[in-house]
DNA sequence: TTAATTATCGGAAACGTTACCGAAAAGCGT
DNA sequence: ACGCTTTTCGGTAACGTTTCCGATAATTAA
């Protein structure tokens, strides 16, 4: 099988490889006559630029990377599809790799970037604790996304980041709750070392807790135990199990993913509690299925669309160096659904 | 930034390049004190090869491409997660490619081949009816999986093929469903066309009926509409609620994919009809996500892990020319969960 | 000791493309 | 007619690696 090249492209049209090159490049210094008859060789020999020269060549390489922590979480899977069409528009290629969670995300970051010449990176989920240092090593733009809090001592105009105010979006849940006149309010929280989304939104559990003087009761703070998979639904499933076994009361139950709140209902609905009438449950992220379980599940919606869109975009516009680093927090939306009703004392 | 290369490597060494790409590959012709200074050095300076000028060179490119067809079914999410597995142990680069609804995926297969350098494809998903004139000139080695039935006129021995038997598991869902006593049983098909996945689970249905005397009522046949997200959700709610408008009486209903059967699940629900006391509801493909419903729902479980880690060992051993084509066929099993229950006349 | 083999290495030609530089041709004003 | 700019193009040097081929040094066989 004969593959073409750009050399044969110039034989068969007479022409020099610069030539054809500025015709599949859409380059300005060439007559139109003479590119459409290389395009029309190129279409019928089918021949194909190779990628692996392009980006050798290319100062510009036009790809990035999504690198994902925790694919398990479904609220990702909007997100990445989302990234990816915004990419194809500005025909720029992705390159997608899922970190393990025993690996460090920017040593991964840092490999792909060298090996594949990636103008830029977005990260997706897990947490992030590292030196200022070691990032700019990474030499390229990158933004966070729904990431959780990066800690202080790096300076806000090393990165982007884009996210809900997971913390207060929380507590806006929690008290949502409260405002149900419940008072015991357990919740399910993953992943929640250090400056996690986990950690982010248990804090804003506290706020809220506090702010309306009802104490904190560890008894009713139950953290999934398994590490690999954290937002999943049988990671929901299994804590809650754990946390009806130790036998403290409680009238609502909030997950702090979507994904662990429908583990979390079909727990309840095996031990025999009813949603909502003997138990309040609430989810946060937003992901499709809440609106199909039954009961649908009362959610914190994240623009995950417009995040995606924006995370995209502002990459784009860092690279092409039109904008500076950037942190865009956006407003989560209350779902209220069927797991939640009037309650408490 | 400095980022050195393999040249600079070399130099800080005093080797030459290719005792450096020696080192690098693990080839034998090198003495071990070498390579133990050459390796030392690489990892102070942090190098890490150029992938492009690799893959350039090199004839036998470590890479797979695989195209998914709907990616809206979280069928295909867990197989592409062990495929992934499976190409990380090996070493290869697996380039994730979603094909859209009208996007042609021979077409996309072939760009993407030439391109990228691929030594193989994994098809995953959607239906096939394409010449073998045309998928010979892909000239790599590619299996479908999942993929529905492909045309007579395509020589078996052209390319391979892991699945269940569609037509014969689907059948024997519905077998079991007759079994309970049903007789009324509506089925929820989406993407019918040609020789689809859909299609042979619905022949599946037919075949059961028929060899039970049970005559096919067309009005109890619910085809999708939605032509771009098949095996959705959303798609099984919103044919759900058609089907029911069509006033026509029936005992069960069988998804012919568990995503379609969860948005059945809640279309259910919303008229009031008790899931699986006045209607029994069973899907097929075995999602995890069947086991947290309420109530959970009865599926046919394809084996995922095993075929996805089947399809990426056979694509590997056709590349290394170790077997032939081969097609396997798994078998599906029967879960029962709570969704099905006896009834009918 | 000498010849033959082996282990280890360096040089240089590719791989297919883009980008720079300069040249030819064509158009323009005078 | 002339010089000037503009349009259009071809030649060629990179990009960073692998692989071939041959060379040297070290080892073994005779």
């Amino acid at each position: 099988m004969f593959e073409p090249t750009i050399k044969d492209i110039a034989h068969i049209c007479g022409v020099g490889v610069s030539t054809v090159s500025r015709a599949i490049n859409d380059h300005p210094d060439i007559n139109p006559e003479t590119k459409e008859k290389i395009m029309d060789a190129i279409r019928e020999y089918g021949y194909v630029p190779n990628d692996s020269a392009r980006n050798l060549k290319r100062v510009d390489a036009k790809a990035i990377a999504v690198l994902v922590k925790g694919i398990a979480n479904p609220f990702f899977t909007n997100m990445i599809k989302t990234i990816e069409k915004e990419c194809k528009k500005k025909r720029y290629a992705m390159e997608l790799s899922h970190i393990e969670a025993d690996e460090d995300e920017v040593d991964v970051a840092q490999k792909v970037v060298k090996e594949k010449r990636l103008r830029g990176i977005i990260f997706l989920g897990g947490l992030f604790s590292h030196s200022e240092e070691k990032l700019k090593k990474l030499n390229v733009p990158f933004v966070f996304s729904t990431v959780g809090a990066i800690p202080e001592n790096i300076s806000r105009k090393a990165y982007s980041s884009i996210s809900v105010d997971d913390r207060r979006e929380s507590a806006r849940m929690v008290e949502y709750l409260i405002g149900l006149g419940h008072t015991k309010i357990a919740i399910l929280v993953a992943e929640a070392q250090e400056e996690s989304i986990g950690k982010l939104r248990l804090e804003g559990y506290c706020d809220a807790l506090r702010s309306h003087g009802i104490t904190i009761e560890p008894k009713l703070i139950c953290q999934t135990q398994d590490e690999l998979s954290h937002f999943s639904m049988e990671n929901g499933y299994l804590s809650t199990r754990r946390l009806l076994e130790r036998g403290e009361a409680f009238t609502a139950l909030y997950a702090v993913a979507d994904a662990l709140a429908i583990g979390a209902l079909r727990a309840l609905y095996e031990a025999g509690l009813r949603v909502p009438q003997d138990i309040s449950l609430a989810g946060f992220d937003g992901i499709d299925m809440t609106d199909y379980t039954v009961p649908s599940i009362t959610t914190m919606r994240q623009p995950v669309e417009e995040m995606a869109k924006d995370t995209t975009r502002l990459l784009f516009d860092i690279i092409a160096k039109k904008t500076k680093h950037q942190h865009i927090v956006y407003d989560a939306e209350l779902a209220v659904k069927e797991s939640t009703a009037c309650g408490g004392s």
